[in-house]
DNA sequence: ACATCCCTCTGACATTTGTCATACGGAGTG
DNA sequence: CACTCCGTATGACAAATGTCAGAGGGATGT
Protein backbone atom coordinates (compact mmCIF):
# COMPACT_ATOMS: atom_id res chain seq x y z
CA UNK A 1 0.00 0.00 0.00
CA UNK A 2 1.31 2.97 -1.27
CA UNK A 3 0.83 6.80 0.93
CA UNK A 4 0.39 8.85 -0.92
CA UNK A 5 2.27 12.86 0.51
CA UNK A 6 1.80 16.21 0.05
CA UNK A 7 5.06 18.20 0.91
CA UNK A 8 4.95 21.78 2.47
CA UNK A 9 8.30 23.97 2.88
CA UNK A 10 9.39 27.49 2.02
CA UNK A 11 13.04 26.88 1.47
CA UNK A 12 13.10 25.31 -1.91
CA UNK A 13 16.44 23.25 -1.58
CA UNK A 14 14.72 21.52 1.66
CA UNK A 15 12.06 20.60 -0.39
CA UNK A 16 13.39 19.17 -3.20
CA UNK A 17 16.08 16.93 -1.34
CA UNK A 18 13.38 16.08 1.15
CA UNK A 19 11.59 14.63 -2.08
CA UNK A 20 14.15 12.76 -3.22
CA UNK A 21 15.13 11.00 -0.24
CA UNK A 22 11.16 9.96 0.58
CA UNK A 23 10.93 9.45 -2.91
CA UNK A 24 13.98 5.99 -1.98
CA UNK A 25 11.18 4.77 -0.24
CA UNK A 26 8.99 2.34 -2.32
CA UNK A 27 5.77 2.97 -0.30
CA UNK A 28 6.21 6.80 -0.27
CA UNK A 29 5.01 8.62 -3.47
CA UNK A 30 5.24 12.56 -3.74
CA UNK A 31 2.17 13.97 -4.88
CA UNK A 32 2.25 17.47 -4.10
CA UNK A 33 4.78 19.98 -3.61
CA UNK A 34 4.46 23.25 -2.07
CA UNK A 35 6.04 26.60 -0.68
CA UNK A 36 3.84 28.63 1.04
CA UNK A 37 0.72 27.97 3.54
CA UNK A 38 -1.98 28.93 0.96
CA UNK A 39 -0.40 27.07 -1.83
CA UNK A 40 -0.07 23.86 0.50
CA UNK A 41 -3.98 24.17 0.62
CA UNK A 42 -4.27 24.17 -2.99
CA UNK A 43 -2.38 21.73 -3.59
CA UNK A 44 -4.21 19.86 -0.96
CA UNK A 45 -7.75 20.47 -2.18
CA UNK A 46 -6.19 19.49 -6.00
CA UNK A 47 -4.57 16.01 -4.56
CA UNK A 48 -6.13 14.33 -1.66
CA UNK A 49 -2.65 13.44 -0.25
CA UNK A 50 -3.30 11.05 2.49
CA UNK A 51 -0.52 12.54 4.95
CA UNK A 52 0.65 16.10 4.39
CA UNK A 53 4.16 16.75 5.65
CA UNK A 54 4.04 20.89 6.87
CA UNK A 55 7.01 23.03 7.41
CA UNK A 56 6.02 25.02 10.93
CA UNK A 57 6.93 28.72 9.34
CA UNK A 58 5.88 29.23 5.76
CA UNK A 59 5.03 32.35 4.49
CA UNK A 60 1.34 32.84 3.96
CA UNK A 61 -0.21 31.14 6.87
CA UNK A 62 1.74 28.83 9.10
CA UNK A 63 1.93 25.11 9.17
CA UNK A 64 -1.00 25.07 12.06
CA UNK A 65 -3.37 27.25 10.29
CA UNK A 66 -3.19 25.34 6.96
CA UNK A 67 -3.29 22.18 9.37
CA UNK A 68 -6.92 23.35 11.29
CA UNK A 69 -8.10 23.84 7.65
CA UNK A 70 -7.00 20.79 6.49
CA UNK A 71 -8.69 18.99 9.34
CA UNK A 72 -12.41 20.41 8.23
CA UNK A 73 -11.57 20.04 4.28
CA UNK A 74 -9.91 16.90 3.80
CA UNK A 75 -10.57 14.97 7.07
CA UNK A 76 -9.22 11.57 5.88
CA UNK A 77 -5.77 13.58 5.44
CA UNK A 78 -3.42 13.31 8.19
CA UNK A 79 -0.84 16.34 9.04
CA UNK A 80 2.55 15.66 10.37
CA UNK A 81 4.44 19.17 11.39
CA UNK A 82 7.93 19.23 10.56
CA UNK A 83 10.17 22.25 12.20
CA UNK A 84 13.49 23.96 12.89
CA UNK A 85 12.61 24.95 16.43
CA UNK A 86 10.87 23.46 18.31
CA UNK A 87 9.04 25.79 20.83
CA UNK A 88 6.78 23.86 23.54
CA UNK A 89 3.92 26.17 22.62
CA UNK A 90 3.72 25.34 18.96
CA UNK A 91 3.49 21.43 19.67
CA UNK A 92 0.58 22.57 21.94
CA UNK A 93 -1.31 24.45 19.28
CA UNK A 94 -0.62 21.95 16.40
CA UNK A 95 -2.09 19.15 18.55
CA UNK A 96 -4.94 21.37 19.52
CA UNK A 97 -5.39 21.67 15.61
CA UNK A 98 -5.91 17.95 15.34
CA UNK A 99 -2.48 17.60 14.16
CA UNK A 100 -1.00 13.83 14.33
CA UNK A 101 2.74 14.03 14.49
CA UNK A 102 5.10 16.73 15.45
CA UNK A 103 8.74 16.10 14.52
CA UNK A 104 12.08 18.42 14.46
CA UNK A 105 14.12 18.45 11.42
CA UNK A 106 17.01 16.92 13.40
CA UNK A 107 15.88 13.22 12.75
CA UNK A 108 16.93 11.39 9.86
CA UNK A 109 15.06 10.79 6.91
CA UNK A 110 15.11 7.21 8.01
CA UNK A 111 12.88 8.26 10.75
CA UNK A 112 11.03 10.40 8.80
CA UNK A 113 9.60 7.46 6.50
CA UNK A 114 9.04 5.39 9.68
CA UNK A 115 6.79 8.39 11.29
CA UNK A 116 5.17 9.18 8.03
CA UNK A 117 4.01 5.46 8.19
CA UNK A 118 2.82 5.64 11.90
CA UNK A 119 1.09 8.91 11.21
CA UNK A 120 -0.79 7.30 7.98
CA UNK A 121 -1.68 4.38 9.87
CA UNK A 122 -4.24 6.69 11.92
CA UNK A 123 -1.55 6.88 14.94
CA UNK A 124 -0.25 10.09 16.48
CA UNK A 125 3.89 10.97 16.79
CA UNK A 126 5.17 13.60 18.98
CA UNK A 127 8.94 13.79 19.39
CA UNK A 128 10.03 12.76 22.97
CA UNK A 129 12.37 15.27 23.60
CA UNK A 130 9.95 17.94 22.52
CA UNK A 131 6.72 16.44 24.25
CA UNK A 132 9.39 16.61 27.38
CA UNK A 133 10.04 20.18 27.44
CA UNK A 134 5.83 20.98 26.32
CA UNK A 135 5.26 18.83 29.70
CA UNK A 136 7.78 20.92 31.69
CA UNK A 137 6.65 24.28 30.40
CA UNK A 138 3.20 23.73 31.55
CA UNK A 139 0.30 25.80 30.76
CA UNK A 140 0.11 29.36 30.04
CA UNK A 141 -0.57 31.16 33.68
CA UNK A 142 -1.44 34.25 31.63
CA UNK A 143 -5.07 35.03 30.96
CA UNK A 144 -6.43 35.61 27.60
CA UNK A 145 -6.08 39.28 27.75
CA UNK A 146 -2.65 39.29 29.59
CA UNK A 147 -1.24 37.43 26.35
CA UNK A 148 -2.67 39.61 24.07
CA UNK A 149 -1.46 42.78 25.60
CA UNK A 150 1.91 41.04 26.06
CA UNK A 151 1.77 39.85 22.53
CA UNK A 152 1.26 43.55 21.75
CA UNK A 153 4.30 45.14 23.27
CA UNK A 154 6.72 42.19 22.12
CA UNK A 155 8.06 44.66 19.88
CA UNK A 156 9.03 46.93 21.84
CA UNK A 157 5.58 49.40 21.19
CA UNK A 158 4.78 52.00 24.06
CA UNK A 159 1.79 51.68 26.38
CA UNK A 160 0.17 54.26 24.15
CA UNK A 161 0.10 52.47 21.33
CA UNK A 162 -0.34 48.97 22.75
CA UNK A 163 -3.88 50.74 24.77
CA UNK A 164 -4.84 51.80 21.20
CA UNK A 165 -4.44 48.91 19.69
CA UNK A 166 -5.91 46.68 21.86
CA UNK A 167 -8.61 49.31 22.77
CA UNK A 168 -7.94 49.70 26.70
CA UNK A 169 -7.07 52.47 28.72
CA UNK A 170 -3.35 52.86 29.21
CA UNK A 171 -3.53 51.86 33.20
CA UNK A 172 -5.52 48.83 32.56
CA UNK A 173 -2.58 48.06 29.59
CA UNK A 174 0.14 48.52 32.45
CA UNK A 175 -2.17 46.76 35.14
CA UNK A 176 -1.97 43.66 32.48
CA UNK A 177 1.51 44.02 31.62
CA UNK A 178 2.18 43.98 35.59
CA UNK A 179 0.59 40.86 36.56
CA UNK A 180 2.18 38.88 33.49
CA UNK A 181 5.81 40.24 34.20
CA UNK A 182 5.14 39.34 37.89
CA UNK A 183 3.58 35.76 37.10
CA UNK A 184 6.42 35.39 34.78
CA UNK A 185 9.08 36.39 37.19
CA UNK A 186 10.42 38.83 35.13
CA UNK A 187 11.80 41.64 35.22
CA UNK A 188 10.45 44.05 32.70
CA UNK A 189 8.29 43.68 30.41
CA UNK A 190 10.88 43.01 27.39
CA UNK A 191 12.40 39.94 29.26
CA UNK A 192 8.81 38.67 30.47
CA UNK A 193 8.33 38.83 26.32
CA UNK A 194 11.21 36.50 25.96
CA UNK A 195 10.05 34.08 28.40
CA UNK A 196 6.91 34.13 27.12
CA UNK A 197 7.92 33.34 23.74
CA UNK A 198 10.79 30.27 25.05
CA UNK A 199 7.67 28.76 26.47
CA UNK A 200 5.35 29.33 23.55
CA UNK A 201 2.63 31.25 25.71
CA UNK A 202 2.30 34.23 22.81
CA UNK B 1 37.66 17.13 -11.62
CA UNK B 2 36.39 16.30 -8.66
CA UNK B 3 35.10 18.44 -5.62
CA UNK B 4 35.56 17.34 -2.38
CA UNK B 5 33.29 18.58 0.26
CA UNK B 6 32.32 19.14 3.81
CA UNK B 7 28.61 19.36 4.75
CA UNK B 8 27.90 21.21 7.86
CA UNK B 9 24.03 21.50 9.24
CA UNK B 10 22.62 21.12 12.48
CA UNK B 11 19.06 19.77 10.77
CA UNK B 12 19.96 15.87 10.31
CA UNK B 13 16.88 15.92 8.10
CA UNK B 14 18.17 18.54 5.62
CA UNK B 15 22.36 17.33 6.16
CA UNK B 16 21.15 14.29 4.70
CA UNK B 17 19.05 14.87 2.28
CA UNK B 18 21.53 17.52 0.59
CA UNK B 19 23.76 14.94 0.83
CA UNK B 20 21.98 12.30 -1.36
CA UNK B 21 21.20 15.35 -3.94
CA UNK B 22 24.58 16.72 -4.03
CA UNK B 23 25.92 12.99 -4.36
CA UNK B 24 23.86 12.29 -7.42
CA UNK B 25 25.84 15.10 -9.18
CA UNK B 26 28.68 13.13 -10.78
CA UNK B 27 31.79 15.66 -9.77
CA UNK B 28 30.83 16.39 -6.47
CA UNK B 29 31.63 14.02 -3.66
CA UNK B 30 30.66 14.58 0.15
CA UNK B 31 33.85 13.72 2.38
CA UNK B 32 32.45 14.33 6.02
CA UNK B 33 29.28 15.56 7.29
CA UNK B 34 29.08 17.64 10.53
CA UNK B 35 26.01 18.95 12.98
CA UNK B 36 28.01 21.53 15.00
CA UNK B 37 30.59 24.57 14.26
CA UNK B 38 32.97 22.86 16.66
CA UNK B 39 32.51 19.43 14.71
CA UNK B 40 33.06 20.63 11.11
CA UNK B 41 35.96 22.71 11.91
CA UNK B 42 36.71 19.54 12.84
CA UNK B 43 35.94 17.32 10.43
CA UNK B 44 38.01 20.07 8.15
CA UNK B 45 40.95 19.50 10.17
CA UNK B 46 40.72 15.65 9.15
CA UNK B 47 39.91 15.72 5.65
CA UNK B 48 40.84 18.80 4.12
CA UNK B 49 37.97 19.77 1.78
CA UNK B 50 38.19 21.62 -1.21
CA UNK B 51 34.61 23.06 -0.49
CA UNK B 52 32.71 23.93 2.79
CA UNK B 53 29.24 24.12 2.75
CA UNK B 54 27.86 25.53 5.95
CA UNK B 55 24.99 26.38 7.60
CA UNK B 56 24.79 29.91 9.23
CA UNK B 57 23.35 28.95 12.35
CA UNK B 58 24.78 26.02 13.77
CA UNK B 59 25.21 25.38 17.55
CA UNK B 60 29.10 26.14 19.24
CA UNK B 61 29.83 28.44 16.66
CA UNK B 62 28.14 29.75 13.72
CA UNK B 63 29.08 29.34 10.52
CA UNK B 64 31.19 32.64 10.14
CA UNK B 65 33.48 31.90 13.00
CA UNK B 66 34.02 28.76 11.48
CA UNK B 67 34.90 30.01 8.33
CA UNK B 68 37.14 32.32 10.13
CA UNK B 69 39.22 29.22 11.45
CA UNK B 70 38.99 27.86 8.12
CA UNK B 71 40.79 30.64 6.16
CA UNK B 72 43.59 30.38 8.68
CA UNK B 73 43.72 27.15 9.06
CA UNK B 74 42.73 25.40 5.68
CA UNK B 75 43.05 28.53 3.00
CA UNK B 76 43.06 26.16 0.60
CA UNK B 77 39.35 25.36 1.32
CA UNK B 78 36.69 27.60 0.30
CA UNK B 79 33.52 28.53 2.25
CA UNK B 80 30.32 28.26 0.98
CA UNK B 81 27.57 29.82 3.62
CA UNK B 82 23.67 28.56 3.00
CA UNK B 83 20.97 30.02 5.24
CA UNK B 84 17.65 30.17 6.01
CA UNK B 85 17.47 33.82 7.22
CA UNK B 86 19.22 35.98 5.36
CA UNK B 87 19.79 39.38 6.97
CA UNK B 88 22.18 41.43 5.13
CA UNK B 89 24.44 41.81 8.15
CA UNK B 90 25.20 38.04 8.00
CA UNK B 91 26.54 38.80 4.45
CA UNK B 92 28.78 41.54 5.47
CA UNK B 93 30.30 39.59 8.59
CA UNK B 94 30.64 36.45 5.94
CA UNK B 95 31.88 38.29 3.45
CA UNK B 96 34.63 39.83 5.60
CA UNK B 97 35.66 36.60 7.05
CA UNK B 98 36.87 35.57 3.60
CA UNK B 99 33.67 33.40 2.80
CA UNK B 100 33.30 32.54 -1.01
CA UNK B 101 29.78 32.61 -1.46
CA UNK B 102 26.86 33.30 -0.10
CA UNK B 103 23.11 31.91 -0.31
CA UNK B 104 19.78 31.70 1.09
CA UNK B 105 18.26 28.02 1.57
CA UNK B 106 15.25 28.71 -1.25
CA UNK B 107 17.66 27.98 -4.23
CA UNK B 108 17.23 24.83 -5.90
CA UNK B 109 19.49 21.75 -5.50
CA UNK B 110 20.75 22.13 -9.25
CA UNK B 111 21.47 25.65 -8.52
CA UNK B 112 23.46 24.72 -5.16
CA UNK B 113 25.48 22.81 -6.83
CA UNK B 114 26.50 25.24 -9.77
CA UNK B 115 27.33 27.67 -7.42
CA UNK B 116 29.73 25.19 -5.84
CA UNK B 117 31.52 24.70 -8.56
CA UNK B 118 31.63 28.29 -9.23
CA UNK B 119 32.89 28.97 -5.53
CA UNK B 120 35.77 26.13 -5.79
CA UNK B 121 37.01 27.57 -9.42
CA UNK B 122 37.78 30.43 -7.06
CA UNK B 123 35.30 33.13 -7.92
CA UNK B 124 32.53 34.56 -5.82
CA UNK B 125 28.72 34.03 -5.46
CA UNK B 126 26.21 35.77 -3.33
CA UNK B 127 22.54 35.52 -3.88
CA UNK B 128 21.60 38.94 -6.01
CA UNK B 129 18.55 39.69 -3.70
CA UNK B 130 20.54 39.20 -0.28
CA UNK B 131 23.29 41.68 -1.65
CA UNK B 132 20.69 44.24 -2.65
CA UNK B 133 19.59 44.06 1.01
CA UNK B 134 22.81 44.24 2.07
CA UNK B 135 23.61 47.38 -0.17
CA UNK B 136 20.20 49.16 0.58
CA UNK B 137 20.78 48.49 4.42
CA UNK B 138 23.71 50.02 4.26
CA UNK B 139 26.43 50.74 6.47
CA UNK B 140 25.83 50.84 10.56
CA UNK B 141 25.84 54.60 11.68
CA UNK B 142 26.48 52.68 15.32
CA UNK B 143 30.12 53.56 17.14
CA UNK B 144 31.88 50.46 18.21
CA UNK B 145 30.56 51.34 21.84
CA UNK B 146 26.98 52.37 20.59
CA UNK B 147 26.65 48.47 18.85
CA UNK B 148 27.99 47.17 21.86
CA UNK B 149 25.63 48.77 24.37
CA UNK B 150 22.89 48.36 22.35
CA UNK B 151 23.28 44.55 22.25
CA UNK B 152 23.51 44.34 25.89
CA UNK B 153 20.53 45.88 26.36
CA UNK B 154 18.83 43.18 23.41
CA UNK B 155 17.42 41.27 26.23
CA UNK B 156 15.83 43.58 28.47
CA UNK B 157 18.24 44.26 30.97
CA UNK B 158 17.65 47.08 32.71
CA UNK B 159 20.71 49.93 31.96
CA UNK B 160 22.33 49.36 36.08
CA UNK B 161 23.00 45.60 34.14
CA UNK B 162 24.56 47.12 30.94
CA UNK B 163 25.79 49.33 33.05
CA UNK B 164 27.71 46.89 34.90
CA UNK B 165 28.28 44.54 32.25
CA UNK B 166 30.47 47.00 30.03
CA UNK B 167 31.82 49.01 32.99
CA UNK B 168 30.22 52.31 32.24
CA UNK B 169 28.71 54.09 34.12
CA UNK B 170 24.68 54.20 33.84
CA UNK B 171 24.85 58.18 32.71
CA UNK B 172 27.10 56.73 29.93
CA UNK B 173 24.86 53.85 29.32
CA UNK B 174 22.15 56.25 28.76
CA UNK B 175 23.93 58.54 26.36
CA UNK B 176 24.67 56.03 23.81
CA UNK B 177 21.26 54.35 24.03
CA UNK B 178 20.19 57.84 23.38
CA UNK B 179 22.11 58.43 20.34
CA UNK B 180 21.84 54.65 18.87
CA UNK B 181 18.06 55.21 19.14
CA UNK B 182 17.67 58.53 17.29
CA UNK B 183 20.46 57.47 14.81
CA UNK B 184 18.28 54.37 14.32
CA UNK B 185 15.13 56.55 14.24
CA UNK B 186 13.21 54.01 17.11
CA UNK B 187 11.15 55.26 19.52
CA UNK B 188 13.01 53.41 22.44
CA UNK B 189 15.52 51.53 22.67
CA UNK B 190 13.92 47.98 22.33
CA UNK B 191 12.39 49.05 18.98
CA UNK B 192 16.04 50.32 17.83
CA UNK B 193 17.19 47.04 19.07
CA UNK B 194 14.58 45.29 16.65
CA UNK B 195 16.04 47.44 13.94
CA UNK B 196 19.44 46.72 14.01
CA UNK B 197 19.16 43.27 14.51
CA UNK B 198 17.07 43.22 11.01
CA UNK B 199 20.02 45.56 9.56
CA UNK B 200 22.45 42.78 10.99
CA UNK B 201 24.19 45.59 13.13
CA UNK B 202 24.32 43.88 16.26
C1' DA C 1 48.13 73.71 15.59
C1' DC C 2 43.43 73.08 14.91
C1' DA C 3 39.28 70.76 14.00
C1' DT C 4 36.72 66.80 14.50
C1' DC C 5 35.40 62.63 16.12
C1' DC C 6 34.77 59.14 19.73
C1' DC C 7 34.73 57.75 24.67
C1' DT C 8 33.62 58.91 29.04
C1' DC C 9 31.46 61.28 32.68
C1' DT C 10 28.03 64.38 35.44
C1' DG C 11 23.78 66.66 36.54
C1' DA C 12 19.13 68.01 35.62
C1' DC C 13 14.76 67.35 33.74
C1' DA C 14 10.64 65.27 31.34
C1' DT C 15 8.48 61.15 30.15
C1' DT C 16 7.46 56.38 30.45
C1' DT C 17 7.04 52.30 33.14
C1' DG C 18 6.10 49.55 37.09
C1' DT C 19 3.45 48.92 41.30
C1' DC C 20 -0.34 49.25 44.36
C1' DA C 21 -4.88 50.15 46.23
C1' DT C 22 -9.37 50.43 45.06
C1' DA C 23 -13.69 50.02 42.44
C1' DC C 24 -17.57 48.04 39.63
C1' DG C 25 -19.97 44.70 36.59
C1' DG C 26 -20.25 40.08 34.67
C1' DA C 27 -19.54 35.01 34.58
C1' DG C 28 -19.13 30.86 36.83
C1' DT C 29 -19.26 27.88 41.16
C1' DG C 30 -20.36 26.15 45.55
C1' DC D 1 -27.02 33.76 47.33
C1' DA D 2 -22.17 34.54 48.47
C1' DC D 3 -17.61 33.84 46.63
C1' DT D 4 -14.16 34.11 43.47
C1' DC D 5 -12.19 35.09 39.00
C1' DC D 6 -11.63 38.09 35.06
C1' DG D 7 -11.95 42.38 32.55
C1' DT D 8 -11.89 47.06 32.94
C1' DA D 9 -10.93 51.41 34.94
C1' DT D 10 -8.83 55.39 37.91
C1' DG D 11 -5.48 57.73 40.75
C1' DA D 12 -1.16 58.09 43.01
C1' DC D 13 3.51 57.17 43.76
C1' DA D 14 8.14 55.18 42.93
C1' DA D 15 11.49 53.73 39.73
C1' DA D 16 13.47 53.40 35.25
C1' DT D 17 14.27 55.49 30.93
C1' DG D 18 14.96 59.13 27.47
C1' DT D 19 16.83 63.68 26.46
C1' DC D 20 19.81 67.54 26.75
C1' DA D 21 23.72 70.49 27.83
C1' DG D 22 28.19 70.55 28.99
C1' DA D 23 33.00 69.04 29.84
C1' DG D 24 37.61 66.70 29.62
C1' DG D 25 40.77 63.52 27.24
C1' DG D 26 42.54 60.80 23.40
C1' DA D 27 43.04 59.79 18.49
C1' DT D 28 43.13 61.18 13.82
C1' DG D 29 43.47 63.94 10.07
C1' DT D 30 44.60 68.58 7.56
Amino acid sequence: MTVRLLLADDEHLIRGALAALLALEDDLVIVAEAATGPEALAMARAHAPDVAVLDLQMPGADGVKVATSLRAELPGCQVLIVTSHGRPGHLKRALAAGVRGFVPKTVSAQRLAEIIRTVHAGNRYVDPELAADAISAGDSPLTAREAEVLELAADGAPVAEIAERAALSQGTVRNYLSSAVSKLGAENRHTAVRLARERGWV
